[in-house]
RNA sequence: GUGGGCAUGGUGGAAUGGCAGACACAAAGGACUUAAAAUCCUUCGCUUCGGCAUGCGGGUUCGACUCCCGCUGCCCGCACCA
């Protein structure tokens, strides 16, 4: 019979038509309630920027796509949801220059972007699409930051905080990054100002602790602990001479306290003001503070090479193991935010006062052996012992740390202490694109939360969205909006003007993804029960101490109030590597070297580009874009779709290949799972050139192929799936299964090594025993060659793998 | 400074302590074609053909890209945290 020729391998026209008909079907919406069991994949919800999409999304959507249908084919009901994280600092600059409203500007990229991704192919559960800026979205936002404030994990304090000259407003400590606004690059200076903030400090040791229960790779887990920065010790009371005042200090080191010289506090510690009187060179002193002021922490810290400070003169900390009158001095290494403000100073035993004894010609007193102080400080805690300690000497370090608590405590001269370098989270912002803090300022009454049934508070329209170098946000200029009444009192009272940060929204989304519509409550107890937590999460690692760390502290605290069903939102955390330009450099427009998933949808098709995307490296490292690359996987997928011309007769696997078959199924499965895309999808390219060079596949074969390709390249094989006639539709396809005896063959070939080098190969069925192979060899004159004159001493024979003779 | 990671052909990269360079890209040659594209087939680390090769120098081992010690370089995090 006559066949017609296949029409070759047209991404556009079938990509089209199966993004169409799993649109129209629902195929890839979440079911609840459901009896399965269900899988929850996350990956981070974009921000809707003018530029569009870029190829590092597809990246990690890709990588979880590819979980979440194989997930669907291995029979679990699955959430893999999408939305727009869509408050942000990009929309509200364009509007400041366009005079466009934010908000339009918004939609209009967020109507983009889902195109965008709808022609990736994502197997998103559109129906639960959620939009942080609309306002049943942020309604529960604000419910939230109720929440927080109503256990005094919200509070308003006047304090210097982080505020970027360039954004005009405050940031929070993780958004400072090398000095700089973590968003603009611009500088970052000290400025005091009344801010919202909220406690994440209350949860310092549950975010450390729950880190133990989860599964993150453990880089996160490390930069995560390093950022919370959890560190043991005790705070000590120096008596100020001739005073009844004391000095507090902080230490990890209360064991060294006989080697204390000197005393270190903060320039902008009170001490200074209280005895200003008292200091015989006070106005040198005001003078170091208020350079010290002037300095960004970027300068303090780039400055900060050598050593500087002032003693203030007259001015003298008793210590209270000794009684020892030792001087006071001020310098900007010791921080006012971290501690007490004020440190001991042991200069034997810690670097920083080594250097700075050394640079003043301070006494430096060894009070633990074992280094030579005459050269560095010694600051080693295993091995050391102690001398100069009085009622410590001879005790090794930590006992010496547990003996001298236990002394200050007894004494009420000290107390145990844990302090950690996280800060509390300045969370107002003095821009107009966020979600109002839902308070209001009574004369009276001071600040009241709004009532619950009155959310959402919404963001009223402004003529002018320029920010003001003032430090008030745009909508203080709203007075109808900002004059209200005190919804205790009743008396007139203004709104709150500051807005949330980007982070807000972003903090609690993956739960309104479990019951999207629900105007009730965020979500329901029930959709919360079943969803939650999140399986597995994908996203950058640039989020690790700001997204991912606030939306575990929300999720805590949620849990805490009893509103969500388990303490810890994400049960895994895994990271892609960034998209590097075809130069190997970071892609920006400025360089020059963008590329879009557009472009490479429009050169080589969505379900190439994703194979590309996957194909390219390792998924967790930073890799080069590259064209060709690309367009080779592309050629891949050509080859593939030419399978369907060369089918052979006959049911099963091909005789010859049912092992390759097997290992295939194993091998592509377990790559997946352990987001190895690159060696998963070499796997399949190794079974198609085999198919070739085998003239062809069966059917069954090619079942196969396209049931373990389908995650990666979808639309093709949807249409090789219905061309072929093997059923209606992928999505819950079953899941191929291995057979670990079809994988077994009947002969393999194994290296044969004489003194570790190779020297021939001898084919074997895989049972033989050693002295079977060794019976082989001696039948072999090519390999006995390299053996000459020596004798046969040894052999190790590594079953399947290979043989080495060992010979004198 | 400190903690972590990485270093393999012209390129991206493979390799539970067991045949280094899988799978691709690029390049070269050939077939098909009037021609080109596409496709298909070869070759593709270096070599004086003994060997030598996974940044450099040691070590452990029958056997090391893989483990240990010491360097060098690059990347990332933290950065005076008491």
């Amino acid at each position: 019979m006559y066949q017609e020729q296949r029409p070759a391998y047209q991404p556009e026209s079938i990509e089209k038509k199966w993004q169409k008909k799993w649109a129209e079907e629902g195929v890839f919406n979440a079911q609840f309630p459901s009896d399965k069991p269900k899988f929850y994949g996350l990956i981070e919800f974009p921000y809707p920027s003018g530029a569009g999409l870029h190829v590092g999304h597809p990246r990690s959507n890709t990588a979880m796509d590819i979980i979440a249908r194989k997930r669907r084919m291995e029979g679990y009901n699955v959430l893999y949801p999408i939305g727009f994280d869509a408050f942000g600092l990009p929309a509200e600059n364009y509007a400041i220059k366009n005079h466009v409203h934010p908000a339009v500007i918004t939609q209009k990229n967020i109507v983009h972007f889902r195109e965008q991704l709808q022609k990736l192919g994502f197997s998103f559960d559109y129906s639960r699409e959620v939009d942080t800026t609309d306002p049943k979205y942020y309604r529960w936002t604000q419910w939230i930051f109720l929440q927080l404030f109503k256990q005094g994990l919200a509070y308003k304090a006047e304090m210097p905080i982080n505020w970027c000259v360039s954004c005009k407003c405050g940031l929070a400590n993780e958004e400072v990054v090398g000095g700089v606004c973590e968003r603009c690059g611009g500088e970052v200076v000290r400025r005091v100002k009344s801010q919202w903030m909220l406690r994440i400090t209350d949860y310092a040791q549950k975010l450390l602790d729950g880190l133990d229960t989860v599964d993150f790779i453990e880089k996160v887990k490390v930069q995560q602990r390093n950022w919370i920065g959890r560190s043991e010790g005790a705070e000590v009371d120096f008596r100020i001479a001739d005073t009844n005042d004391t000095l507090r200090v902080f230490t990890t080191r209360p064991d060294t306290l006989f080697g204390a010289t000197y005393m270190v506090v903060s320039p902008e510690h009170p001490l200074i003001d209280q005895y200003a009187s008292r200091i015989a060179n006070v106005s040198e002193v005001i003078a170091y503070r208020e350079a010290a002021t002037r300095k960004s922490d970027f300068e303090r810290t780039e400055l900060n090479k050598d050593k500087t400070g002032v003693e203030l003169k007259g001015l003298y900390a008793v210590d209270p193991v000794n009684g020892k009158e030792i001087p006071i001095w001020a310098s900007d290494y010791v921080l006012m935010s971290y501690g007490t403000g004020a440190i001991m100073a042991v200069p034997a035993h810690d670097a920083r006062d080594y250097e700075f004894a050394k640079t003043f010609d301070l006494p430096i007193i060894e009070v633990i052996s074992g280094g030579d102080i005459t050269q560095e400080a010694y600051t080693d805690v295993q091995d050391g012992v102690l001398v100069n300690s009085d009622f410590l000497n001879g005790m090794r370090v930590a006992e010496a740390k547990k003996t001298i608590i236990a002394w200050l405590e007894e004494l009420e001269l000290g107390v145990k202490k844990v302090n950690f370098k996280l800060r509390d989270w300045v969370f107002s912002r003095q821009r107009y694109w966020g979600e109002p803090i839902p308070v209001v300022h009574c004369p009276h009454c001071g600040v009241v939360p709004v009532p619950e049934n009155q959310l959402p508070v919404l963001l009223p329209n402004v003529e002018n969205y320029e920010p003001t170098d003032n430090g008030e946000s745009p909508l203080a200029k709203m007075t109808d909006w900002v004059n209200t009444v005190c919804p205790v009192c009743g008396a007139p009272a203004k709104r709150e003007t500051d807005t949330m940060p980007q982070w807000a929204g972003s903090s609690w989304y993956f739960l309104r993804y479990c019951d999207p519509h629900n105007d009730e409550a965020f979500a329901s107890p029930e959709a919360l029960q079943y969803w939650m937590n999140v399986d597995w999460y994908n996203g950058g690692m640039e989020h690790t101490t700001l997204h991912l760390l606030y939306s575990r502290f929300w999720h805590q605290f949620l849990y805490d109030i009893g509103v969500v069903p388990c303490p810890e939102p994400y049960q895994k955390r895994t990271s892609h590597g960034m998209i590097l330009g075809e130069n190997g450099e970071k892609m920006s427009k400025s360089r020059g070297n963008v590329i879009t998933p557009d472009d490479c949808i429009a050169d080589i098709g969505a379900d190439a580009t994703r194979l590309y995307e996957m194909f390219m490296g390792a998924f967790d490292q930073a890799i080069p874009w590259s064209t060709n690359g690309a367009r080779g996987c592309r050629r891949f997928l050509d080859r593939v779709w030419r399978l369907m011309d060369t089918i052979k007769e006959g049911e099963g696997y091909q005789r010859a290949l049912t092992p390759l078959m097997h290992e295939t199924i194993k091998k592509v499965g377990d790559d997946y799972e352990a987001m190895k895309y690159n060696t998963a999808i070499a796997t399949m390219m190794t079974l198609v050139n085999e198919f070739s060079a085998a003239g062809g596949c069966t059917r069954d074969e090619l079942k196969t192929l396209i049931l373990l390709l389908s995650p990666v390249a979808p639309h093709i094989c949807e249409e090789m799936w219905e061309q072929m006639g093997f059923g209606s539709g992928l999505t819950f396809a079953p899941w191929p299964i291995y057979d670990e005896e079809a994988m077994k063959r009947s002969e393999i070939e194994i290296a044969v090594q004489v003194m570790g080098k190779v020297r021939g190969h001898i084919t074997i069925h895989p049972d033989m025993t050693d002295e079977q192979a060794q019976k082989e060899l001696l039948t072999r004159a090519d390999i006995l060659a390299f053996v000459g004159e020596r004798k046969l001493v040894k052999l190790i024979f590594v079953p399947g793998r290979l043989c080495n003779l060992i010979v004198r």
